[in-house]
DNA sequence: AGAATTTACGAAAACGTTTGCGTAAATTTC
DNA sequence: GAAATTTACGCAAACGTTTTCGTAAATTCT
């Protein structure tokens, strides 16, 4: 059913571990066989088994992919859906495969990627402190993590949330706006920052935030959202820009504005973050902080892959990947 | 390094073959002997080898799945997203992994399939007809695929494309709309089926389909949707409502209405298909054929480990999975 | 109690590779 | 032209399992 080495060798006239050594062009074989074998190979529609690769090698050239899935909404979401296209865009480049690992089954995070025998793992958006990944953490696998430090022991990608959070804060300034609101997520370090920042900018502009100023809300709970936002309309000294957790929450927040009568973009003004396709299409257009998901999913698997592959001279780095600004419409200028 | 079925055996005095079989429950160990085994296999932390067990049995316990990327969008689109979370997630509790399956690499689909040997393969949105894929299709890897019917060959999911279609469509033509327009998606069975019902509920309803009133355009692109939205409105029989190939794309055509100062869910009507998140949180809330991605996931996957498990008695199925209507807000009523 | 059967386990082959080592033949060296 | 070296290949072990078959010991049967 399968070809394998051994029939190439009978076909060939040499011992099966020939063909395996022509095959990967090395120098022991002259070059008359390696053609010989090669073609031979391709003819008879050789293909290489994964399983007995491993097995002998400990290698399987594929890699572990976790994404933490906090909401339900995993890669519905389309920041981490560009994210996981452009890892397995890379991987795939780079001769691996990934497969999604999930403590859902029998089998928890580790045990998993023991099973498949994962070269390495790549964690997204994982900020929670389970046994499972801490588990992880602690093993001898090359990890590499989104937004989540762990400088000595494992390389890292960093998005560049504090310079995105302030580059988007103070272009709200700069149209005017200084009873900035600022609706946020669940805590993570992320979150931690963000309000940290907003806050410190908001002292120096305005010198000090309001009180229910800032709300906590949910990522990518568009609903949770908007109960915030009707909260902030009436406020008693309404804000006249909302800043929300992501552009998921932005678009339910413009959703509940709407419906209470206030024009997005006109009467108010908003910004998102992550800066997701629907961003320009909606109308007022959303401002927002574009992450380079493109460029995260290919340093997460490169730098993951240069862990695994030069283990011994590989020094964790931390790489940050800086998005943009998408100014947008919803932003008004105030005179 | 890792725990092998060898180190339970010296652990236990045992020999591997025992703890092999009792580690499986084998009827041949003793009750006691099983006890023993699995407590200590636990306290070692064994995990049995996936490739070690792949190559002694030919079962890989991995599905290979292919999101056709026509449009570069993979998976960014929350409708496959969807489909794709629930696959996945069904796939693990049926103890199976799944890989992606890509032919950018230096390998092909099969290649790719065959060297991982993944035990079954799910094609979602994979119509177009490249040698790759009809190699798959010939190929005796068991397969199931998302709305592209292969009858005796494979099992296949289909989405209710003709009834969701038509139950749209009914449903504008119940708040009195005769002058619809139909942007449609590029050719495919899907589409073709769609164009049909479109003809044949205009003939009936209408008479006749006016020139000009059926356009092409591509499944999300929101630009091409623009474009053609422009068209129809400057058509000099303007439609009253104009369908969308999906959701995206509607949103698209939003955007191009209220550029060209035209109000919709007021001044005119539009309708998408596939039911994203974001139809529910746009204003007009878009009227749409809600597709029940997780379903289709679940189905998919069940069909396919059903041929790969039972294959001597498995008789290849067509499921089809219903949506239901969302009607938003966005189709006005006419008196 | 002896024969027949069952129970509980071990030995070993096989899955398809990679790779260290051994060795004839070919080539180079003096 | 003999010795030394290099070239080109084959042998065999190993990776961690599953599974067939063989077989002592325990149990059941008459």
């Amino acid at each position: 059913m399968q070809v394998t080495l051994k029939d190439i060798a009978k076909a060939c006239g040499v011992s099966f571990s020939t063909v395996s050594k022509a095959l990967k062009n090395s120098p022991e074989i002259s070059s008359k066989t390696i053609e010989m074998v090669s073609k031979k190979a391709s003819e008879m529609g050789y293909h290489p088994n994964a399983a007995a690769i491993a097995l002998r090698t400990n290698r399987s050239y594929d890699i572990g992919v976790i994404f933490e899935d906090i909401t339900g909404s995993g890669l519905q979401h389309q920041y981490f859906a560009k994210i996981f296209d452009s890892i397995n865009e890379t991987a795939n480049k780079l001769g691996y495969d990934i497969t999604f690992l999930s403590n859902s089954g029998k089998r928890n995070y580790l045990a998993q990627a023991k099973f498949r025998g994962c070269d390495g793992i790549i964690m997204v958006n994982s900020f929670h402190k389970g046994n499972d990944v801490k588990e992880l953490l602690e093993s001898e696998i090359p990890i590499c993590t989104l937004d989540r430090n762990l400088k000595d022991r494992h390389p890292s990608v960093m998005s560049d949330n504090s310079e995105g959070f302030r580059s988007l804060m103070e272009y709200i300034i700069s149209r005017g706006h200084r009873k900035i609101a600022f609706i946020h997520g669940e805590q993570t370090e992320v979150t931690k920052m963000r309000v940290s920042v907003y806050r410190s900018i908001m002292k120096r502009c305005n010198g000090a935030v309001p009180d229910g100023y800032v709300l906590g809300a949910t990522y990518h709970q568009p609903e949770e959202a908007r109960v915030a936002t009707v909260k902030l309309l009436e406020h008693s000294d309404r804000p006249t820009c909302i800043i929300y957790p992501d552009d998921y929450s932005a678009l339910g927040g413009m959703d509940a504005l709407v419906s209470y009568g206030v024009q997005p973009g006109k009467d108010i003004s908003l910004a998102g973050y992550d800066g997701i396709f629907l961003a320009k299409l909606v109308t007022p257009k959303l401002a927002t902080w574009e992450q380079n998901g493109t460029e995260i999913g290919r340093q997460l698997v490169s730098q993951l892959v240069n862990s695994i592959e030069y283990p011994e001279t590989y020094s964790p780095a931390t790489i940050k990947v800086s998005g943009h600004l998408y100014e947008g419409e919803s932003v008004v200028k105030l005179s």
